[in-house]
Order: structure tokens, then sequence, then C-alpha cells
RNA sequence: GGUAGCAUAGCCAAGCGGUAAGGCAUAGGUCUGCAAAACCUUGAUCCCCGGUUCAAAUCCGGGUGCUACCUCCA
């Protein structure tokens, strides 16, 4: 497989460190509110990566951490009422219901800052002894032109950001591209723990630098995360990481494309943000992570009711077939047409396709076209008479690639009540009886219920909205 | 000022050296009691200019336009 490397800017061929395992740390929200959609799209991006090494055979060790500890808070407690931990633990509790919604996998361990403190303490003591940091008034900072590759992920030199007139100039930082290892406490109020530079607070790149060795290891195989991380974060990291251990961090640096908003970014700072939660009024979160994946994960996509509308209506297309297949492998016929075990064996054409294209820097929406690809030959064997057989195959071989990319959750099957059966007996009569009053009527009632009826060539199949 | 990236049909979007996937929308048709779904048919020389090559949307140079990062942000 080859996947595209920020860190050389280019593709390349994924070696992982250990045979056959690879090792991720993904950076996770920072937990003060509920998650937007351009905060989503790393989840759901890492998360298809995750399931589809799986699929390839890897072992996949997987971290995504909490970032529990922030000055966004820290305020937010203050607006709210509540301590920092509360905040924390609510938004956490709020993130899984709409990752799961999103068909999110819970990471293999979900580390949280608070929960690494000794850790991280130890972490910044070692800089410290290795002349990497300086403790400052109860801060710590790093002193970035001390690692000599600093600026190798984003390609900038330390240099041209020292010229960049909008970095300010700590008080008490001895150069302005030095950065916070350890925050001291300003207020007595604040969250704040013990060390041995006082009271105070992690900074905000040494956690992900310190859960990712304490959970993977010092050198890991991928480290993923949106693109607005690359630099200062992820930069941050190589520095305190490779400064600390002395050998090198990620391998492989994988970074997603923003979502925009009428051309511009997203973002929590700009307020022009659509939270998951909000979205799931309008639309599934299978649809939701449909129109994530129907782009490649690097380009930017924009997001707007008419995207996501176009998204939904292609999304039921797939939807649709499976449904239609669900019903002919209960009630299609025994009898197999003419070709059919070579439409069968042909199957196997389309896994091909979805590997090669997945195999290639993960493209979802290469993926997806195969999907379609897959659906319409269905469609067309369908139409021909198709049998039981058939249907079963074709339901296997489109959920098999459909699970890789996460988009249908695993729903419980729907009993048909005796009431609603009763009522499509009766709908069924009249229509033998050509009364086409009564049966439209029927067929409108249950569809304000949210039920839609097909008749199709093998009976009636029942859908629900 | 520094650094990345993008520009493909009405819209979304792949392709990244051999003469343009897929989805949505549109129009016509088939099937159906009517529907629903499906099926068939329907569209682009790829921002502009120059170059390399037998061959370029794909490579190089120069424009133009857009975006992002350099500050908390996925």
């Amino acid at each position: 497989m080859k996947v595209y490397n920020t860190l050389t800017n280019r593709k390349e061929e994924f070696v992982p460190i250990e045979e056959g395992k690879v090792k991720m740390y993904v950076c996770g929200p920072t937990v003060y509110n509920f998650f937007h959609i351009g905060n989503a799209r790393p989840f759901v991006v890492f998360d298809t990566l995750r399931r589809y090494f799986k699929y390839r055979g890897y072992e996949v060790k997987f971290v995504q951490n909490f970032t529990d500890v922030d000055d966004k808070i820290i305020n937010r407690a203050k607006e709210e009422g509540i301590t920092a931990p509360e905040v924390s633990e609510k938004y956490i509790e709020e993130y899984f219901k709409d990752a799961g919604a999103l068909n999110v996998i819970k990471a293999d361990v979900h580390p949280k800052v608070s929960e690494h403190i000794p850790e991280i303490i130890a972490f910044v003591q070692t800089l410290i002894d290795k002349g990497y940091a300086y403790e400052a008034d109860g801060d710590v900072y790093y002193s970035t032109r001390k690692f000599k590759e600093y600026g190798k992920l984003s390609g900038q030199n330390v240099d041209d950001l020292g010229s960049g007139a909008r970095i300010a100039i700590g008080e008490v930082k001895k150069d302005p591209l030095d950065f916070a290892l350890w925050k001291a406490r300003k207020e007595e109020s604040e969250i704040a723990w013990e060390s041995p530079w006082g009271m105070g607070r992690p900074g905000w790149h040494i956690e992900c630098s310190t859960m990712a060795k304490k959970h993977l290891g010092e050198t890991i195989d991928i480290h993923g995360g949106g693109q607005d991380l690359q630099f200062p974060h992820h930069e941050n990291e190589i520095a305190q990481s490779e400064a600390c251990n002395g050998v090198p961090f990620s391998h492989y640096w994988m970074h997603n494309g923003y979502i925009t908003i009428d051309g511009e970014k997203m973002s929590k700072s700009k307020g022009n943000f659509f939270t998951v939660r909000d979205i799931r009024d309008h639309y599934t979160g299978d649809v939701i992570r449909f129109f994530l994946l129907s782009g490649h994960y690097r380009s930017p996509i924009n997001f707007s009711d008419e995207l996501m509308e176009s998204a939904k209506v292609g999304y039921d297309r797939i939807a649709t077939c499976k449904d239609t297949l669900s019903f002919l492998a209960k009630n299609g016929s025994d009898e197999k047409m003419a070709d059919e075990d070579k439409l069968i064996a042909d199957f196997d054409g389309f896994r091909q396709k979805f590997i090669e294209v997945m195999d290639d820097d993960m493209n979802t929406a290469d993926a997806i076209s195969t999907i379609f690809d897959l659906v319409s030959a269905i469609n067309v064997a369908v139409k021909d008479g198709a049998s039981k057989t058939y249907a079963e195959a074709a339901l296997k071989m489109i959920a098999e690639l459909t699970d890789v990319l996460g988009i249908f959750q695993i729903e419980e099957e729907d009993m048909i009540g005796d009431e609603l059966q009763a009522l499509i007996d009766e709908r069924q009569a009249a229509r033998k009886e050509k009364n086409w009053a009564r049966a439209d009527e029927i067929r409108d009632q249950l569809a304000a219920m949210g039920i839609t009826l097909k008749d199709t060539p093998q009976g009636v199949q029942v859908i629900r909205n």
C-alpha cells in the first residue's frame, strides 16, 4: 500500500516497523464542546484507514487521545459554573455518541491528558536534562533552535519563522520560537498539578508526545491529524519526541484536508461551523460519513445543504440496492439465470479494483465509484431476474466493501407487525380486485408512517425510511 | 514576507504521459394499474500562454484566479 507522507511530500510504499502490525496515533478532540463536521473528518478518515489495514490483514493498534486539560475547557467551566473535569467528562461522553453515529470504532486506547501528568512531567524533565528545555518563572519552554531538524515536517525553516511578524515575543521566553511545555498556574482556581517547577499544567504539544510514547512506543508507524495541526503542533511533537528519545518519532505523517463553508475554512475560531450533532437532525451518521469519504482525504471539501442532499441521494442508491438484495435473498427465485455463476465470479474484479484504489493512498472517492459500478452490475442482474443465490452472493460482496468504508451500520432487522401485515394483505386484495383507490389509500397511509411499499415481481417489498 | 496546495462537464469528483471513471442534476424512452426502484439513451478536449515528447488534463517554464498554514483550531 502507498500512503502520502507529509514528511517527505510524496507517496511512499507503506512498510511497517513490525511486519503485519501498524501503530497509529491520531490527535483527538479537545473536549469542551460537541465536535463539528471539520473535527469529524480526521475521525472518519483515520477510522477508515484503520479498517482498511485490518481488511488487508494487519493487526492495528490505534490510539486517539482526549485533550481534557486546556484553556478552552477552563473557560467553558467558568461559563457553565462547573469544574473543568465535569466539562471534559460531559463532552467525552458526547464525543462517543456522535462518533458512534458516524460508525467510528473506539480506539484501542483513548488516553486522557489528566491521567498522564507524571509521565508528562518526566518527559519535560528529560528535555531539560538534555538541554532542550529551560524553566522560567514556573513555565518550562522548549528551545526550538536547539533541535536542528525543526521545520522538517512543515517545510519551514526557523529563520523564516523568526521573521514572521505574527509570533508574539513572550516576556520570559528566550526566543520567540520557543513554545511552552509546562505552564505555571495563574489563578488559584485553575486546575493544576504539583511539579518540580511549581503548580501548573502541561502545554498542548507535550501531551501527544508523551501519550504516543507510553501507549505505542518511541517510534510509531503513522501519526495522523488535520492539516492545520501540521504546524506547529506536529512539528513540535517531533521536536519533543526526537530530542527526548533520540529516535525517529513517526515513519509516516498523514494529514487530512479541511472542510470549507462557502470556500472558506470552517473552524471554531471563525464561528462558521456546524456540529455533527446539529447535522444529525437532518442526515444520518452514515450519510455524513459517506459525504466525508466521497472526496480524497487530502483534498478540501466544501460543506453545504445542497452537497449533503446530493450525497444522500447517491447514498440511497447503494442503500436501495442492498434493500432489494435482502428482499430477494428471502423472496427471490430458486432458479438460476443462465450466466449467473459467471456474474458471481466477476464480483472478484470489483474487489480487486477496490483494493487497487485503496492501496493508492486510500482513494475513497474511487473506492466509492467502484461500489457504484458494482451496484450497477447488480441492478442489471436483478432486472434480468437473478436468483436467490445471486442475491445472497451480491449482498455479501457489497457488504464486504461498504464495511471497509464503514458506511453502513449494522441495523436490527425490522419485524413486520401483525397490524402492518394486515394492511399490506388488504391492499394486495384490493389490487387484485383492481380497487386502486383503496390500494393507494393504504399505500399513502403507510407512507405517512414512513413506510414505502414497492410492488415487485417477487411480491411487496417493505422499506422503512 | 515565508511555506504548501488547488483550478476537470450545470454541481460534486477521480484520473497525474497514451487521446476524459463515478455520483447528483437535466432531457427522452422502457417497465409499472398508478407509483417506487431499476434499466437504456443524453453531456467536457481538462483556467490561459509557451515548451519537452511520436504522444500531455497529466512533465517543465511563465501568467491569472482561489485556498490554507506561519496565532487556539481537525
